[in-house]
DNA sequence: TTTTCCAATTTTATAGATAATTTTTATCAT
DNA sequence: ATGATAAAAATTATCTATAAAATTGGAAAA
């Protein structure tokens, strides 16, 4: 999966089938389109003014992202999920930041961390769930970084994504930014150099928000 | 990257581009092709009596495999890797298989371990590098799909991807069946139900291939 | 000789058209 | 009514054609 090292940037918008990857994902993640939904390719072409050859395309970043799940000649449909999915991501994540922090934690400057405690004060007050989100993916990515591993850093983006998803279908209306006292314990940690303390937080926090999370409800295909 | 949950299995058969991408991933795979060669379309297409389309498709899903990379407009061309990315695969394959072994460790009966012995042994009468690379990865497969986590099996499939290139780029010639003692000595700590020395073995284990394999050259684009 | 620039060629990206398959709908028999 | 069946419609997968961009090769200038 997906490893597309270059579609978080802004390489993604030169393309047509970029600007449909990333219209879709973002569809998707917020969960306007709700799992289950089977997604024509010529609806999408005409929405956005286009053939559907890279409204295919698109769809097969989608696939290598676990966004959609495609059956041959018979389309793809938006991934649904259910609370063995979402544990499963939020392990995933638990054991990649994990690794990704060891790496990074050498390389982490006070600047970063005074940047990283920035971000965590914005999430903190932020509106809503989205604005959340969009900080803690920001915090999570700024300490994680670098550990210099492009490709664990896309495979972490992935599974950000997945979690996203599951975030925002669960707590979609009652909702409120909470102080968020792992992140703080992890700056700390760092700060003082007690990396395994900083890991140790890092995976419960991780593992913590994927069961906070999804343990609502399941999303399924609605039959 | 990655999550193509189907394309491992024969459905990727029914359609052209599934055709294509699965031969196009032997051939990188083996070392075929070498690294940072430009993928043509054309050329591609005319060599599968098809048209481009499918063989464009072909790529983004190996581009999220992380086997090509792919520049918009300026084509795809086979991912070249280094020393860092070798570690780094390995590095990842460590956290995630430990994380599927301590999953899968409570749905290990001993058939699967008599199984795994069996594959073992069939790894060190291989006759080439490839053999054993079939063995192994059969091997990994077989302890820890039980896990029941099929993203992190995807994922983990990718990475054994990436690392089968190292080896055949490395190994090509000078190599000749290892007896693997690390497989025995994993089996043996799961046997007796000691996953922890289990999962620290396998760790050790998958870490020592990626320095072992990837160290001899650098596989960069030919300049 | 080297460099720069422009045109010719190649290659990618997208569109439009066609074939093949699946899904739906309507009809008929039980 | 219910279920099976077949024709119709919709949808996917692929092909052929066109447009746009990048690369190449060579000519002109320094």
């Amino acid at each position: 999966m997906q490893i597309i090292y270059k579609i978080m940037k802004n390489e993604s918008d030169t393309t047509i089938t970029g600007r449909i990857t990333r219209a879709l994902a973002d569809r998707i993640i917020s969960g306007d389109i709700a799992p289950g939904t089977k997604l024509r390719q010529d609806h999408f072409a005409e929405e956005f003014g286009a053939s559907h050859v890279p409204v295919r395309e698109a769809f097969r970043r989608l696939e290598a992202q676990g966004l959609v799940v495609s059956e041959p000649r018979r389309g793809v449909r938006v991934a649904s999920f259910d609370i063995a999915e979402v544990r499963e991501v939020a392990e995933m994540r638990a054991s990649l930041e994990v690794l990704a922090l060891r790496h990074a934690a050498p390389h982490l400057t006070s600047a970063i961390l005074d940047e990283a405690e920035a971000i965590n004060r914005a999430g903190e007050n932020a509106p809503d769930v989205r604005a959340w989100e969009e900080a803690n993916k920001a915090f999570h990515r700024i300490i994680l970084e670098p550990c210099n591993m492009p490709r664990l850093m896309a495979t972490i983006d992935d599974l950000h994504a997945a979690s996203a998803r599951f975030l925002f279908s669960g707590f979609r209306m009652e909702w409120e930014a909470p102080t968020d006292q792992d992140h703080r314990a992890i700056l700390r940690a760092l700060h003082e150099h007690q990396f395994d303390v900083a890991a140790a937080t890092l995976a419960r926090h991780v593992k913590w928000i994927g069961t906070k999370t999804g343990a609502k409800r399941h999303m399924r295909t609605p039959s």
